[in-house]
DNA sequence: CGCCGACTGGACCCAGCGGTCCATTCGCGC
DNA sequence: GCGCGAATGGACCGCTGGGTCCAGTCGGCG
């Protein structure tokens, strides 16, 4: 959203083309990365044409930002509707475990969809940095919302920060991440999952 | 070590040249990222021509491969002597301190030498995955070693594998700067820090 | 001192990449 | 059904980047 080529008059013809040049961009560019991923390649991918994405996004980084949007959007939804309801000790495991499911399910390759952008660009182009920072934010937001929720029963000692904890566990996840991907072993996620929970409920009352 | 290119001769004046090369890539990729980091660019901030790069390195590769040795032994280095003696709850603590220091003095940016090296290869280049893996490998080795002191002095209980409090503690570690590195905020990474120093400490008899 | 291999300089190659341009077709609104 | 802008096709360009090649220099060793 607001990710500056919304001024485009689009029929909706358009709208589907673009969507597709975004979601082969997506799958390519989580495949290989950013700058291994060439225009060409998307462009054999939807079967269009070079005219049609520089008609569509101003250049490739413009591409790439909506990428990082799409895959926000796809990542949320995957975890639905665990994700809306992380206000229980039950439901934020269950969660837990449900992620732990999704990475295997990727034979640990990869990495998450955001982080992974995230080291490629961070210190590159700073306008994608900051859709990064976006895209955590409303990652973390459900987590933040959900340990607020318990802080609010009664189920979170006082002292206890809920975005404290939300960064705490958001580290963990995409540390284990990197290093399962690294090993390609997904011990090591599964672990820091595990240890992420612990700590959170370490503040248990 | 055993990083392929050993079996060249090298006179002792080529042995500094090849040195200096790997230095230079190193910062140059440390800073821009392997792919945006040229071979141009090395040979100019080294001083060197093109057939040197080729007489010392088969390839980029090669090269990359040896700036992730050098960077492995730099970063180790640079934690010492506090790395060697992770054998007591106070000294983990100076560790992890320490650890936040050297993040915090580089402005949040660039994340971890070897962790941002990582994800840019490991599911590109199996030859230089491996490498990256050996490099976890050593460092883990020392928290490993701790740990494992730790528990033979009775300082752990029983139940606790020392090797996935290392990998938890590695996780929150390698998550903590890739969230500070994007948000250019040192605090997720002390958070994470704190986090794992906390986790490890609840396997306290 | 002279050989030989390590070392260095730098011109060159060429494939691939991001990006431009223009001509053509499509299809919605009047 | 026609006009106009959106949508598409695809040739083309300029440059950058990894990699090659050969000619020349240095320096250790007999």
């Amino acid at each position: 959203m607001s990710s500056s080529t919304a001024v485009k008059p689009l029929t909706s013809r358009g709208e589907v083309t673009r969507q597709r040049i975004i979601e082969a961009a997506a799958g390519l560019i989580f495949d290989q990365g950013i700058t291994t991923t060439t225009l060409d390649q998307v462009r054999e991918a939807t079967r269009t044409s070079k005219s049609q994405l520089y008609h569509y996004f101003a250049d490739k980084s413009d591409l790439v930002r909506a990428v990082i949007a799409f895959q926000t959007d796809r990542l949320l939804d995957s975890q639905r509707p665990l994700l809306d309801n992380l206000d229980s000790w039950e439901n934020l495991r269950d969660w837990a475990d449900r992620m732990v499911q999704l990475g295997q399910q990727r034979n640990c390759r990869h990495g998450c969809p955001i982080g992974s952008l995230a080291r490629q660009i961070v210190d590159h182009d700073e306008t994608a940095r900051l859709d990064i920072v976006r895209a955590f934010d409303r990652w973390e937001r459900y987590l933040l919302d959900g340990f607020t929720e318990l802080r609010a029963r009664g189920e979170l000692i006082p002292g206890a920060d809920p975005a404290d904890i939300t960064t705490a566990f958001m580290s963990a996840m995409q540390g284990g991440l990197l290093l399962s991907q690294a090993r390609r072993d997904p011990k090591p996620f599964t672990l820091a999952m595990d240890a992420a929970v612990h700590y959170a409920e370490s503040f248990r009352p």
